[in-house]
RNA sequence: GGCGGGGUAGCCAAGUGGUAAGGCAGAGGUCUGCAAAACCUCCAUUCGUCGGUUCGAUUCCGUCCCCCGCCUCCA
């Protein structure tokens, strides 16, 4: 079987064949959180989603590289950097921290290259030089640096690969009043932003004077200069279609030379949004979640991870505390057929056994299906219950079942952590043996709430007492 | 207004021109001193509406209703 993923810029589902003449190495390009504040859960949905890309095609024996960037300079940033009074790097330092953090809590892989924006200026220049040359970019009155589209599309390049664009009927001037810049054409967007007294201290030098970079050439200018002038992947969420990575597109292939068939980026994905609660976040609805909320709340990493690879990556997922506790309450059951297996491996080793992992990976070359490969996963632990039940699995098949596991945990992520049980609550559960073999129910059921409280269930189970945390 | 994505059991969510994966919740059972946990079994004559094509449609086409996203710096 083959990957297939769906392309953005054909609007279907194409097999996936890396750049690469030996069909080996990947590049791939995700666009990063921009650091003013804690990223929300909507944010995390699409990096889980660019995490299972990525662990899917290193699963599928690709090499991939990875690149992230950091957006730390732009309009809001600026505004609170000014508000803080701290250094530009201060401000968005801690932001960028917080973010790592949230990824290392949700299973993502750090990605191989993480740039920053901040740190890419002089490529940023160069890239900006190109499009001027070519006359596709413009110094307008206010000093700043506009890409022109007509310009763009005088010279056969196309504007709207990755949707229908018409500007006719286009409703312009919703947020940004289109009097507010000097621009050519409303459509046209800042390359180089020209610096005014707000922006305080943040600002570089350019050929068209002080100011700092335009928000889409950075992502142009840090994915080429990383990855080449042509990369296999770029992702992100849906609202970054446009004009975002539209943007990128005219940017790259404005600037760049490519030659018959040659494109700045092959397969673009898009993750869809989450809704909360079955409505779109909003602070002012209440639904407005950042990881360390849920975190909170009680709830881990992994059962928010588990969560939001539920569902289909270009499906709009409805995200709720409800499903939060049915994802406990799934991992758990995992975690549980896992454990028996183990037990019963008990240190043994064998090759992953077959069935499991070909059912998970059709699934999941059919456009990342992860919910099919869930249904996969989940019918196989089923099975084991069933045959651990009627004792008719052999150790080293034991062995086999966890091998298997394994390989495709490292595309889930989703490993439970070991806990290991304390010796005083190890006593008392061994205490409590003592009391029930003397038929002592009282003490025997003092001991059990006693273990409640301190957040240990204990189980009861034939082969003796087994400790869990609650 | 333009463009696009959806409506599948109480909830979440796959999928298919031939009769509906999986998870949660729920019900029954096994186990247990009683429980709990765990495990097993069951749980959509039906896929928003109304038509059409077809031997057969939830799946294709058309209609209507509803939800959601993007439309210039929001993942």
């Amino acid at each position: 079987m083959e990957l297939k993923v769906f392309n953005t810029l054909s609007r279907s589902v194409e097999e996936f064949t890396p750049l690469d003449p030996a069909g080996r190495k990947v590049g791939m390009y995700c666009c990063g959180p921009t650091v003013h504040d804690y990223a929300h859960i909507g944010n995390f949905r699409t990096f889980v989603f660019t995490d299972l890309v990525r662990r899917y095609l290193e699963y599928r024996g690709y090499e991939v590289t990875h690149v992230m960037n950091i957006t730390d300079v732009e309009d809001k940033i600026i505004r609170k950097v000014g508000e803080s009074g701290e250094t530009l790097k201060e401000f968005t330092g801690r932001y960028e921290k917080a973010f790592l953090e949230d990824l290392d809590v949700l299973a993502c892989l750090p990605s191989h290259k993480r740039p920053r924006a901040t740190e890419f200026i002089g490529p940023i220049i160069a890239m900006i030089r190109k499009l001027v040359a070519k006359g596709v970019a413009y110094q307008a009155a206010d000093g700043s640096v506009y890409f022109s589209i007509e310009k763009y599309r005088g010279c056969g390049c196309c504007y709207g690969q990755l949707l229908k664009l018409n500007f006719d009927e286009m409703r312009v001037g919703d947020r940004v009043a289109s009097d507010e810049y000097e621009k050519e054409s409303v459509a046209d967007f800042a390359l180089w932003k020209a610096r005014v007294p707000a922006d305080g201290d943040v600002f570089w030098k350019s050929p068209w004077g002080e100011g700092r970079p335009g928000w889409h050439i950075e992502c142009s200018a840090m994915s080429t200069q990383l990855l080449g002038s042509s990369f296999d992947l770029h992702l992100g969420g849906e609202d970054l279609i446009f004009p975002h990575h539209e943007d990128e597109i005219a940017q790259s292939e404005g600037a760049l030379d490519y030659g018959d068939g040659e494109r700045f980026v092959k397969y673009w994905l898009h993750g869809s949004h989450l809704l909360v609660e079955g409505k779109k976040m909003s602070k002012s609805l209440g639904n407005f979640f950042t990881l360390r909320d849920l975190l909170e709340k009680g709830f881990n990493g992994r059962e928010i991870r588990y969560l939001m690879l539920s569902a289909h990556y270009r499906e709009q997922f409805n995200f709720t505390i409800d499903g939060l506790h049915g994802a406990r309450a799934a991992l758990d059951r995992l975690d549980e057929c896992l454990h028996k297996l183990g037990e019963l491996a008990a240190g043994e080793t064998a090759e992953a056994e077959s069935e499991l992992r070909t059912r998970f990976a059709a699934a999941l070359d059919d456009d990342l299906n992860v919910s099919a490969a869930w249904g996969a996963v989940f019918e196989w632990v089923r099975e084991k219950n069933k045959a651990l039940a009627e004792g008719s699995v052999t150790p080293a098949a034991a062995a086999a079942a966890i091998a298997a596991w394994q390989r495709i945990n490292a595309v889930l992520g989703i490993a439970a952590k070991e806990v290991s049980v304390p010796a005083e609550i190890q006593a008392l559960a061994e205490e409590r043996v003592a009391a029930r073999k003397a038929k002592d129910f009282a003490r025997s059921d003092e001991i059990r709430d006693q273990l409640a409280a301190d957040g240990w269930v204990i189980e009861d189970t034939p082969k003796g007492p087994r400790v869990k945390r609650a």
